[in-house]
RNA sequence: GGGCCGUUAGCUCAAUCGGCAGAGCAGCGGACUUUUAAUCCGCGGGUUGUGGGUUCGAGUCCCACACGGCCCA
């Protein structure tokens, strides 16, 4: 791969000034018969393992030990006889190259000065050492380049704008190393819902993500197309309906963490596609799966934590810990009315509250909306402390079962944590009969124009057909939780979040 | 979808009433054998997001578009 660029694409003098010199400097290389970009350097220690082999030693030690290193400069400081370098590894961990007249000799020092930019990769050999005001360092007996940066390092201590951050991850994470934080708390938080399950008896699956039907959630999909079937294909906006099959077929406690994508607006909180975790478990309810959702989250707060009390990025305090709050829908927004809300409630009047609320509406709404847009309204804002919110109208979960006890409330849950959506869970409708019933009501809808609407999912019906066992379901929300784990926004939390093309 | 704000050097940002487009860092040349955002001397670097318009003169005013941000729906 080093064909020349077209003269015609890319021109020498329409090229920045310092990406110009570096080409220059890279030719030069060549030119002489050196490698800018050489299949190997050697390396005998990472970075972080000299740092742990040496965590204090006094100013102005000389160990003895001869190794060789390999990291990104980040910083030099270059006088006339000694040259300092910052090398970076991957881990954000960092030491110091020290580069003298008189270990390296007169050629090779002036060859540092002239071809070593910051941002290059570079190898040192030389002894471990500290310097004068204590920095751990190696005092370089020969040094080579391990790859030619051709692009200037953004200012390390000015904060890189949002959108370059976004655009170009790979800069954000050589200059900052938060940015490389995140990308390890992810694993370090999917790892722990791993174990979790894993401490449980779940099995993880992974589920179609092109499916021929759209099913398990209300949203609009994007939608793709199979050259060898002629078929229009769906990417998935859920995984429930395979893994309600799991559950049919025997795998009694089943997960999955895997993208969803949903054709719908991005915004601070929103990306078309998303992380997404959901699990099964038969013979449990939706009360079971609450408790198991809670000893996740904190497990994945331990994990990454090392507590359940806490402090986010932005410095606001958060403690997951103990028991977590309960309040009921129906309840708590008859409270928060002045007057009594149950199902049986006429819509009319759930209206008139919602435009005395203020709250925008719209006429096509069944009662359980209105219900719902008045428990986010008056309840949902002000829960600080992770909160399950029970027991939520039947006319707007199609796929939950009926509460045992209550007419016209589903057993489903939601899980706020400070007051944002963070998961929900169900006791799931597994009656073949009535599950075919919503579906057909669902694709009335969706022959109505709704675009969110639910297909007829006719395989799924004939796997329920053959007996699921009482189940509970859970969906949570990775990104999400990922936010409420740090404090940061969904652009941060995703390393390479959707971007309209420059 | 609507409203408001933004887009200037590699990066982060200035530029008064419409009047020579600037700073810090980074870069280039030079000095310096213990630096930590080194210091000192000198020097370059711009299609001011794109396309139109007004004007003697536009980064600045007007229109359209693109991208981004915030608020609303």
């Amino acid at each position: 791969m080093t064909a020349e660029p077209l003269a015609s694409a890319d021109p020498e003098d329409d090229v920045p000034e310092q990406i110009r010199v570096r080409r220059e400097k890279r030719q030069r290389l060549l030119d002489s018969g050196q490698d800018a970009y050489p299949v190997r350097v050697a390396v005998s220690h990472s970075i972080p393992a000299l740092r742990a082999a040496h965590p204090d030693l006094a100013p102005d030690t000389a160990t003895g030990q001869i190794v060789a290193v390999a990291g990104r400069v980040i910083f030099a400081r270059n006088t006339g006889k000694l040259c300092f370098a910052t090398l970076r590894a991957g881990d954000g961990s960092e030491i110091q190259a020290m580069l003298s007249l008189e270990k390296v000799g007169e050629e090779r020092l002036a060859a540092w000065k002239s071809d070593v930019d910051l941002g290059d990769h570079i190898g040192v050999q030389g002894e471990v050492i500290t310097s004068r005001r204590g920095e751990l360092s190696i005092l370089a007996d020969t040094w080579q380049l391990a790859a030619k940066s051709l692009r200037p390092l953004p200012v390390a201590h000015k904060p890189l704008g949002e959108e370059t951050r976004v655009r170009q991850r790979y800069v954000d994470l050589i200059v900052r190393p938060q940015a490389r934080e995140v990308a390890r708390l992810r694993v370090r938080t999917v790892a722990s819902l791993r174990e979790s399950f894993i401490r449980r008896d779940y099995i993880e699956v992974e589920t179609p993500m092109l499916q021929t039907m759209h099913g398990g959630a209300t949203a609009r999909p994007f939608v793709t197309h199979s050259n060898a079937f002629g078929i229009d294909l769906f990417l998935r906006i859920a995984p429930e309906l395979f893994l309600k099959r799991c559950v049919v077929g025997g795998i009694d406690r089943v997960f999955e963490i895997n993208r969803n994508f949903r054709n719908e607006g991005a915004d601070s909180t929103h990306s078309p596609e998303f992380a997404m975790l959901e699990f099964y478990e038969a013979y449990a309810d939706y009360r079971d799966m609450a408790r198991t959702t809670r000893e996740l989250i904190q497990e994945a707060a331990i994990a990454v934590h090392g507590s359940l009390e806490f402090t986010l990025m932005d410095g606001t305090p958060r403690d997951l810990g103990g028991e977590w709050d309960e309040v009921y829908v129906y309840p708590s927004v008859s409270q928060a009315v002045g007057r009594e809300i149950t199902p049986t409630t006429p819509i009319d009047e759930l209206r008139a509250l919602c435009e005395a609320a203020g709250i925008r509406h719209e006429k096509t709404w069944v009662a359980g909306k209105y219900v719902e847009e008045l428990l986010e309204h008056y309840v949902v804002e002000h829960l600080v402390r992770p909160t399950f919110v029970y027991d939520y109208p039947e006319d707007t979960s199609p796929l939950v079962r009926a509460h045992r006890t209550q007419p016209g409330v589903v057993e489903k849950w939601d899980l706020y944590i400070a007051g944002s959506e963070q998961g929900t869970g169900y006791s799931e409708l597994v009656d073949p009969v009535i599950q075919r019933e919503r579906l057909v009501a669902q694709s009335a809808l969706k022959a109505g124009g709704d675009v969110e609407a639910m297909q007829v999912d006719e395989d799924f019906l004939r796997a329920l057909e053959y007996g699921m066992p009482p189940s509970g379901g859970v969906g949570v929300g990775i990104d999400r939780l990922l936010m409420n784990l740090t404090g940061l926004g969904i652009r941060e939390t995703i390393l390479f979040p959707l971007v309209k093309p420059e």
